[in-house]
DNA sequence: GGGGGATGTCGAATCGATTCGATCCGGACC
DNA sequence: GGTCCGGATCGAATCGATTCGACATCCCCC
């Protein structure tokens, strides 16, 4: 391996100086055709291979790179769709502006990952929010970084792109309520960052701190309904939701309906359901939140509340691109919408 | 927005020079602990949040981040669980390097993303192997950037981490006409950058440019099965599954088995074979490749040959360690294990 | 007491590019 | 013919850190 070459040597080659190579490329000042073509031709022949990024990064302090913080693992939070499709429209909208998305791993709880303290990023996404008083938050406002949350919460005074979680979850269940439906058991995500799949109680209510979960939860006191049964899912997984799913459908007088607060967590309360011997929508109602497209419902198709997920990335993007203009983001509620399926019906008289 | 302090901000306030400053920091040389501490406090005083990556990786040459170029759009490989997972051994396996992973989604056919060409990364990894005469590997060797990739082919003098496909293949097979299976479908992964569902002729099998295609329909020739249906589908996913699965079992005289080149086109073979009222494996056995867990086939099991996803991306991060020490990583081929479920018997008498 | 080695600190070069101000040149206009 | 103007080019400073060689101290031991 032989030195790089740099845009020192093509400007040597070219008998030029640097600051006119640079010229040469960056087209940011006056320059004669002949020797931008002279200056091109030399980089061809040495097979230089353009301004490294390093160098310009080091003089604008700017990177080009998007650091995006995900949960815990990529496992978890990518096997979920909804990651996906957002993080997808997020490169999407920042590709054409020539920046990267990093991914940063949210370290286990406690040990910040060093990547969130020493790589080099001009803005920064959490694409799942922040708890309150969350250390990558800390470290984020420690070193300067430019924030941005997907789904809350706005008390942190950051950019917020987010969804009415809150009036869709009312609006579906305004919709439940009217087929009948009076005892709803519910599948909540997470309430923080322990991993726990158990029935939810006074004392661990009063510990909730998680936007989305929060959001949704308050549609149902809207339509001043209480869970006959509540249930608080380990991460929005099929297999939690089933878990979670059993908890709920697995006693005496079961609900009749049972929201669940994702639509892979909904899937699972169908296996669940499914196990117990239980008819949907006959015996139990089910019903999620995204308005994901699985196929391997079929020939169900769940009764969801719907949410623009790509637009959301775009937003995200959109956010990105204003803040790193120098403005001040607004904050973003996308709308959702009620989707109905035909996993719901009237509840068994 | 102040300036960022910088180390000679640091150094200036706690009396010392900007290369004591640094060396208390990097640690890097002999530095008498009470000037550390005197350098450390200052720091703490202005809130200094560690020396800038950018500065460091200018004068290192290293950045510490890992391209990961992945297929066209996030949507369609994310969605795919065995990316995920092998990107999620990456990445756990990096981040105790200290090294970051940036995806770059390579771009529709022919035109290359900028980031391929102007991102500054130490390594890039190729998660799905290249094409011959790649123009992404080109563009890489341009730039004298090293390039690993996951699943062939073998030819391009690139390190290569890889799976035994073939082997595993013809196991499956030969498990199959261990049944009595003589009668095979086949729904195999793309061919190329194409994204066609369609029955694959003599003209197209001529096409095939892709690795990880090439060497599982090579298992069954070396059973010396010829496939009575041969369909090409446009990406590892259940819809494209179920339509090439269509194609594969909607015809006068169907194959017995169908082996999909992926569980998720298995799923969707299965769904397929629903559609169509075939029982499975009364009327029709399915098989599939990789060993995901699919919750949602329940109660049946899949019949699949199972690779190590997590141990792939390890095995990646570690030839991207080999790379970045100066040594040249050997080619890995990982072992996989045949698992019979639930969706392969006996063929109908 | 002086020489030598270990230890700690500093200055300056360096990495690869951008960018501002200065310089140089030719042409146009008075 | 002199002056002025503007386009093209160049030099040098700059970004934020690392690192090498030089230098100053101090201790130990001969």
């Amino acid at each position: 391996m032989t030195a790089r070459t740099t845009l020192a040597d093509v400007a040597a080659a070219a008998g030029v100086s640097v600051s006119t190579a640079s010229l040469a490329f960056s087209g940011a000042g006056p320059i004669a055709e002949s020797t931008k073509a002279r200056v091109l031709a030399a980089a061809e022949e040495l097979d230089y291979a353009g301004p490294s990024a390093l160098g310009r990064s080091l003089r604008s302090g700017r990177s080009g790179i998007v650091g995006v913080v995900i949960g815990d693992q990529l496992r978890r939070s990518f096997r979920d769709p909804v990651s996906i499709q957002v993080l997808d429209g997020l490169v999407g909208s920042l590709g054409p502006q020539g920046l990267g998305v990093l991914l940063i791993p949210a370290g286990e709880d406690g040990v910040l990952p060093p990547l969130l303290q020493t790589a080099s990023m001009d803005v920064a996404v959490l694409l799942w929010g922040a708890h309150t008083a969350d250390p990558v938050l800390a470290a984020l406002a420690r070193r300067g970084v430019p924030t941005i949350l997907s789904e809350g919460p706005r008390s942190s005074g950051l950019p917020v792109v987010g969804i009415d979680d809150r009036a869709g979850t009312a609006a579906l269940v305004a919709h439940l309520q009217g087929l009948g439906h009076r005892r709803f058991g519910c599948v909540t995500l997470p309430f923080d960052g322990a991993r726990r799949c158990a029935p939810v109680d006074a004392a661990r209510m009063r510990e909730l701190d998680w936007t989305p979960t929060r959001h949704r939860l308050a549609g149902l006191a809207d339509r001043s309904v209480t869970p006959v049964s509540l249930v608080e899912a380990s991460a929005s997984l099929v297999e939690s939701g089933q878990e979670a799913g059993r908890l709920v459908l697995d006693v005496a007088d079961p609900p009749t309906v049972v929201i669940a607060q994702t639509d892979l967590l909904a899937a699972g309360v169908l296996l669940a359901a499914r196990d117990l011997g239980l008819r949907v929508p006959q015996d139990v109602s089910v019903a999620g939140f995204d308005g994901l497209d699985l196929p391997w419902l079929a020939p169900d198709v769940l009764t969801t509340v719907s949410q623009p997920l790509a637009a959301k990335g775009e937003a995200l993007g959109d956010a990105v691109r204003r803040l790193l203009a120098g403005e001040t983001p607004a904050d973003v509620e996308l709308p959702v919408e009620l989707r109905v399926g035909t996993t719901t019906g009237p509840p068994r008289a």
